[in-house]
RNA sequence: GCCCGGAUGGCGGAAUUGGUAGACGCAAGGGACUUAAAAUCCCUCGGUCGCAAGGCUGUGCCGGUUCGAGCCCGGCUCCGGGCACCA
């Protein structure tokens, strides 16, 4: 052993004896307990930030763990390699995104390999290449026999930097997710994936979902957004037409004076009379000239326009006008909305400013509403008047009865509304997966037949920055022959969301190499689900719903058969300098190059583990780091300096040769207990780093370390302090381990086990209280009874002096910690 | 507006079930070694009073429950995040 710590050539040599020995490859067996542990892919952007460091040393640290705990561990990597940033950068460099992609990808294969993380490399996986998106393609069809994958003309999200479609997910308010341009609506045929039909199992399983935050699962909710209730049909008057509209608040439908439709709505021009078309085309074509940002802004006003036409309630037989509103959505619910002015502040308003009727029938406790003097509308709870047979009952059970009512009187029935919305997948882009479909001006749409699979996407294509894909611009792609009747017919153009890559790669890892389909069902089975995925919270619902909406999907498909991917879900915080996200525009970038360069990767991972629980947002500090290496140096030392006290030694197994060594063994093995706990149960690194950094102290302190009798009990503490630091810095670990005479490495050396007699404690502190407040503390003997406990702590001077005299009106004894005496 | 989190020394953070608040680390101050510096090692380190023993005070604010509250309950304040015309 070299008496000085440098990190490099350490690490370079173990992870070389790591690549050559493939140490950390897996492979399916029966016999052994599985443990899946997977970190979110990186898309490789050119090189690994700190975030990356973050997350992967997180996930290095549970699979070594794991692994150390006897599980056969499954840590895949891989790349998220389809997407724009390549085919920008390809047009910026005169390259190609191709090259560009599997050029970064070796890059940050090196800085990732240089870190020493776990994975089993055999199984990395790329989503651009052909020998996986080909499968995907599969996937597709199979959804598009089965309805799941449909076309369909439709209001899209379009970003005009990226001159393309973005799903509503990826719209952050009303701006692209990913450059931040103010998205635009546009009318595009467009390719969907029927998350709807989803809806309700993708919602009601996250109820069994305990090992996800609770926080992610609320996201979830609100993004599904169930709601319950009624469809009420409305007449129109004088026509054969009627209105349907979706309400939550059937209990105020004797309160509906009037009718709001969506601009967009698909009757409002058939509603509008002749003297009115002219203010309506008008205001139609202003609401869809404003963008979303302006249009969902807090201070947005209120506008509509009357359409001329009348329907009826169908309880009040009241004639209501039929007006166009800025508020309503097209998307939710019907796209037409029954307006209660006195009981939803929206109508209150619009209501006001057109001089619209209104009329009370929620009463709220002690208190009688007026029309004429209200200045905004009652939504709470209240009794029903003015509606009937209901009056005098409480809105939420009047909510039930009338729909009832409606039911059987047909005017309306019960209904479930979601919020979520189909996932539209087609962008028109080049780098991504091509859409398997044909057009045929005979036949129509038709799928590629599986045989002719893969549509490769082609190589040979120009990137000139020019708007529209380049795929729709070259003929040889597109021009092709229908595979039913074999005439001239072009092919679809559009690729698929990147999304969709990330939606099962996590199950490809598990057969990376099956060439029968996408998946090897029985190795699948085997490996699924992921027992512990860890990765940033930005994906809280994208990434994270449509990877459990796939999952699915791919079960009804006879794929898997597991009905959720992720078991347990672990968000890390970002990483944060001088109070801001780490990023170019603030200079305050920390560059993991230069990191591993200076320190080691050991020092950066355990700096990024030590710093913060991993939930939560990490401080970067320069001096922080100096800390981790600065401890990782002095044990280097220690263990240098004790090396030959302890050659040939045996670690202790029974009792120690004094008061001192048993001491040290009780902190080695109250350690271990620590440690085990918090890495098996809490995912707390930072106290387990730090009741090792107490252990390595204790042992510090120890002497004589030079005395033969405690050879055994200084040997034993050192060899846990390497075993239990392995996870966290297994290059330093493996060092130390080869330098305490270990033939076997510690990677098999397996974690160690605390036993329970070497913990428990001679004497015993006991923290004595007057009134609750502390005033002295006694040592006793492990088994000292109550009584004489409470005598001892009774007998302390200082309490003495507080107790002053009183006779205690009671004593409480919490065995092994206190005692409080009240007076 | 609604729904989640969170608030503890100069800083990052501990305190696992209601039982010694501040583990561990950083920074700071003092000392040793050195011609000097770096590195390393030792000591101090919430505030305040005290020579000391020790006292008082202290976990965002106000109140409550309890022998005992950072932790539980009620009411606020501030910060962070998510959703946001969803009928």
């Amino acid at each position: 052993m070299e008496e000085r710590y440098v990190p490099s050539a350490v690490e370079e040599k173990w992870q070389a004896i790591w690549e050559r020995n493939k140490s950390f490859k897996v492979t399916e067996d029966e016999t052994r307990r599985k443990y899946y542990l997977l970190e979110m892919f990186p898309y490789p952007s050119g090189r690994i930030h700190m975030g990356h460091v973050r997350n992967y040393s997180i996930g290095d640290v549970v699979a070594r763990f794991k692994r150390m705990r006897g599980f056969n561990v499954l840590h895949p990597m891989g790349w998220d390699a389809f997407g724009m940033p390549a085919e920008n950068a390809a047009i910026q460099n005169k390259s190609h995104p191709a090259a560009w992609t599997y050029e970064n990808i070796d890059y940050m294969r090196g800085q990732l390999k240089r870190m020493g993380l776990s994975y089993d490399w055999d199984r990395e996986l790329a989503t651009c290449d052909v020998e996986y998106y080909q499968w995907e393609q599969q996937i597709f069809l199979r959804m598009y026999e089965r309805g799941m994958a449909y076309k369909r003309n439709s209001s899209v999200n379009w970003c005009p930097k990226c001159e393309t479609v973005l799903a509503n997910e990826q719209v952050e308010d009303g701006a692209c997710w990913r450059c931040d341009s103010v998205v635009q609506q546009k009318e595009l045929e467009q390719w969907f994936f029927r998350i709807t039909d989803y809806a309700e199992e993708l919602l009601a399983c996250t109820e069994q979902l305990s090992g996800w935050p609770e926080r992610v699962l609320t996201m979830q909710r609100n993004w599904i957004g169930k709601s319950f209730g009624c469809e009420i049909t409305f007449p129109v008057v004088d026509r054969a037409e009627t209105i349907t509209v979706f309400t939550t608040r059937q209990d105020t439908l004797w309160g509906a004076t009037f009718m709001s439709l969506a601009p967009e709505h698909p009757m409002a021009l058939a509603l509008t009379t002749p003297d009115n078309l002219a203010q309506v085309t008008a205001f139609i074509d202003k609401v869809k000239g404003t963008d979303k940002i302006r249009r969902t802004a807090d201070d947005f006003e209120k506008e509509g326009v009357f359409t001329g036409s009348w329907c009826l309630n169908p309880v009040t037989g009241q004639r209501m006008p039929i007006y166009l509103a800025n508020f309503v959505l097209t998307d939710y619910g019907t796209g037409a909305v029954m307006a209660v002015p006195t009981h939803d502040q929206r109508d209150f308003e619009f209501a006001r400013k057109y001089g619209l009727t209104l009329q009370v029938v929620i009463q709220p406790e002690g208190e009688t509403l007026d029309p004429a003097t209200m200045t905004a509308a009652f939504t709470a709870e209240g009794v029903l008047v003015n509606s009937g047979q209901f009056d005098g009952m409480q809105s939420s059970a009047a909510k039930e009865a009338i729909a009832d009512y409606l039911e059987q009187q047909g005017l309306g029935k019960k209904t479930v509304n979601y919020r979520l919305r189909d996932w539209g997948i087609s962008r028109q882009r080049y780098w991504g997966n091509p859409i398997p479909i044909i057009y045929c001006d005979s036949c129509g749409a038709v799928p590629v037949p599986v045989k002719d699979l893969p549509v490769v996407l082609p190589k040979d294509v120009a990137f000139t920055g020019e708007g529209g894909s380049p795929l729709a611009r070259l003929e040889p792609f597109v021009k092709t022959a229908c595979p039913v009747c074999g005439k001239p017919a072009r092919r679809e153009t559009d690729t698929m969301d990147t999304f969709v890559e990330s939606s099962w790669y996590f199950l490809r890892y598990c057969c990376p190499d099956f060439t029968g389909g996408p998946l090897d069902k029985k190795r699948a089975e085997y490996w699924m689900s992921v027992d512990q995925y860890i990765g940033g919270i930005e994906h809280a619902v994208l990434h994270l719903l449509y990877a459990r909406f796939f999952t699915k999907v791919l079960r009804d498909l006879g794929y898997v058969n597991v009905d959720e991917p992720f078991t347990n879900l672990l968000t890390q915080g970002m990483v944060i300098k001088d109070g801001a996200k780490m990023s170019k525009s603030k200079g305050n970038v920390v560059d993991p190059n230069a990191l591993i360069e200076r320190y080691g990767a050991d020092t950066a991972r355990l700096f990024s583990l030590f710093a913060a629980p991993p939930e939560k947002d990490l401080d970067w500090s320069d001096q922080g780091v100096e800390g981790s290496f600065r401890f990782l140096s002095r044990l280097w030392k220690l263990m240098y300096e004790c090396l030959p006290f302890i050659a040939g030694v045996n670690a202790a197994s029974g009792e120690p040769a004094n008061a001192e060594a048993r001491a040290l063994r009780r902190t080695v093995h109250k350690t271990i207990r620590k440690v085990t706990g918090d890495l098996d149960e809490r995912f707390h690194f930072n106290t387990a780093i730090a009741a090792t950094m107490e252990l390595v102290n204790a042992i510090q302190a120890f002497t004589p370390k030079n005395a033969p009798e405690n050879g055994p009990v200084l040997r034993e503490a050192l060899e846990s302090v390497v075993r239990l630091l392995a996870p966290f810095v297994p290059h330093f670990a493996a060092e130390l381990w080869e330098a305490l005479g270990k033939a076997e490495s510690i990677e098999s050396a397996g974690w160690p086990d605390f036993d329970p007699a070497a913990t428990v404690d001679d004497e015993l502190l006991i923290v004595v209280q007057v009134n609750g407040k502390l005033r002295g503390r006694i040592t006793v003997a492990v088994d000292t009874a109550e009584d004489k406990v409470k005598a001892l702590a009774m007998a302390d001077d200082n309490v003495q002096a507080f107790v002053a005299g009183k006779t205690p009106k009671k004593v409480v004894y919490v065995p092994g910690k206190l005692v409080n005496i009240v007076v």
